[in-house]
DNA sequence: CGTAATGTTGACTTCAGTCAAAGGATGTGG
DNA sequence: CCACATCCTTTGACTGAAGTCAACATTACG
C-alpha cells in the first residue's frame, strides 16, 4: 500500500491536470471529464470500473429525489438530467441541468439535497458513494477534479443567483439561450436544441410557463431568435440577444 | 520530498476528518475550521503560518472586485464579509455572507468571479493563492476539507435560488431571519444581531429596501419578531415564522 | 384520426417596485 | 449642549411586470 501511494503521489505530481476526454470504464459507461490524465493510468482504471454500473433512465424517470440516503455518485454519460428542489404546496426550483459528463451526488451529507429526474432518455455511471468516497484518499488528483468541479458550479450557482434575484423575464431567458447555444459550441444562424419543457425552463428561470412563452415570442417578433420548432431555436441576432441578456 | 509525502500520506490516513476547532497561525489571525485535524500536526502549521499575512477592513472597504486577478485567497477571522455581483447599470445581488471561519478566494478561474467588502470592521487571513494551491498537493486532508466547504456551500447556493425563484418576500425574509438566528445559536427571545444595513438584506434577498422595510414591519405586527433597534430582531414566535418562511 | 398533453395568447389581478415625503439616528461644529 | 446636515429607514400613494385564470392552438401519440 506504501508503495502504490507513494507511486500515486509521484503521479500526481507529474500529472497535467486538464481533463483529458472521454474514457471507458465499463461496457456502455464512459465518464468523460472525470478521470485526470495522470491520476487514473490506465493500470488503475480498474479501481472506478470495478465498483461502476450503468443505469438507464427514460423521460421523467427520478434517479433519486431530495432527502433519499445518498448511497451513490453517478456520473452522467448519455441525455440531460434536471436537479430540483420542491417546496410543500408544489412550487419548484430548478437549479441546473446536467449534461454528459458531468458529475452528481457528491455531498457532504447523509441524504441529496435536491431532486434528480431524467429529461430525455439517459445513461448514468453508479459508484457506491462510500467506496468511491476512499478512492479519493488514493487519488489525490480525482478529489482536485472534483474540487475544479464543485468550484464551477458555485461560480454557475452565483451567476444564477443574480438572474433569479435581479433580472426581468427577458434578460431571463436571454441569458438562459445564450448559455445553452454557448454549450453547443453553436455558429450564429445554426439551430439549437431544447431538449427541456417550457414548464422546465420557467422553473428554471422562477417564471410562469406563460410568462416564457410571451416571453419567447417577443424575442421572436423583436427577430432576435427563431423557432423552427418548440424544442429548437435559432440565433437571429446574437449582439442584440446579448445586448438582452443584460449582462 | 517523496519521505515527506510519504509520511504526509499516512497521516492522512489516521486523521480524523471533522473540524478541529480554532488554531493560532499569525499574531492576530485564527483560522478557525481551516486546519484539518491529523493533517496539520503542528510541525506542519508553519508552512500555512510563513504564507500568511493579515489585513484589517474598515466597513465599506473592498477586499477584491469581481474581475481582479485572483492573487490571493483568504480566510475571515473577524467581522462579517458581503459577496456581490453588479450589472452594468448598478443593480446588484448579494451571493453571500461571510463570517469568522469561513473561506473566501478559491476560484479555478484567474480572476475572482464576484466582489467582497466588510459590512463591519473585519480581519481577514491572506495566503498568496499559488503557494496555497501547492500546500494542497501536500496535505489532501486539506484539499478534502476545501471540497466539503465547496458542498456546503453549493447546497447554501441552491436553497438561496430555491427562495430567489420562487418564493414571495414575506418567505425570503422569514428564511433569512431564521438562518441568522440559526447561526447565532439564538434561544427564542433572544436579541439577535443583525449588523447589514437594510439595502444589503434587499440585494441578498432580491427585493427593494421598501419592501424588506415594510415586511419587517408586517412580521413585527403580526408578532412573529420584534425589533428592540434596526440592527437586532427577536424571534416571538419562532412557530410562525417558521411557518412564514414556507419550508 | 381523435384524444391528451403541451404551448400560446388574451384579459384581468396582484405583489412587489417606483416615486415621494416624513421620521429617526448619528455626527459635526458653533 | 444644541442646531443642522446627512444618512438610513419607514410609510404612503401609485405603477407596472409578471402571475393567474381562461380560451384556444398545436403537437404528440395511440
Amino acid at each position: 500500500l506504501e508503495i502504490e501511494t507513494q507511486l500515486m503521489s509521484i503521479d500526481v505530481k507529474m500529472a497535467p491536470l486538464p481533463y483529458c476526454g472521454t474514457r471507458v470504464l465499463c461496457d456502455e459507461c464512459t465518464v468523460r471529464g472525470l478521470a485526470v490524465c495522470g491520476s487514473l493510468s490506465d493500470t488503475e482504471l480498474p479501481d472506478l470500473a470495478a465498483m461502476a454500473s450503468t443505469k438507464r433512465l427514460e423521460p421523467g424517470q427520478t434517479l433519486f429525489h431530495e432527502g433519499d440516503t445518498a448511497q451513490d455518485v453517478y456520473t452522467l454519460t448519455h441525455g440531460i438530467l434536471k436537479l430540483y428542489k420542491l417546496m410543500g404546496d408544489g412550487r419548484r426550483q430548478i437549479t441546473g441541468f446536467l449534461l454528459p459528463g458531468d458529475f452528481l451526488g457528491l455531498a457532504y451529507s447523509q441524504v441529496y439535497v435536491y431532486s434528480a429526474e431524467a429529461v430525455a432518455q439517459t445513461t448514468v455511471c453508479r459508484f457506491p458513494r462510500r467506496q468511491f468516497m476512499r478512492l479519493l484518499d488514493r487519488y489525490p488528483a480525482l478529489e482536485k477534479d472534483l474540487l475544479g468541479r464543485a468550484s464551477s458550479e458555485l461560480a454557475a450557482a452565483q451567476d444564477q443567483m443574480l438572474l433569479l434575484g435581479r433580472k426581468t423575464a427577458r434578460e431571463r431567458l436571454a441569458t438562459f439561450l445564450e448559455k445553452v447555444a454557448m454549450r453547443h459550441d453553436a455558429r450564429p444562424g445554426q439551430a439549437v436544441p431544447l431538449p427541456m419543457s417550457r414548464t422546465d425552463i420557467a422553473d428554471y428561470l422562477g417564471l410562469t410557463i406563460e410568462t416564457v412563452s410571451r416571453t419567447f415570442s417577443a424575442l421572436k417578433a423583436e427577430r432576435l431568435i427563431a423557432l423552427p420548432d418548440k424544442s429548437h431555436f435559432v440565433i437571429v441576432a446574437s449582439d442584440g440577444l446579448n445586448e438582452a441578456a443584460g449582462e
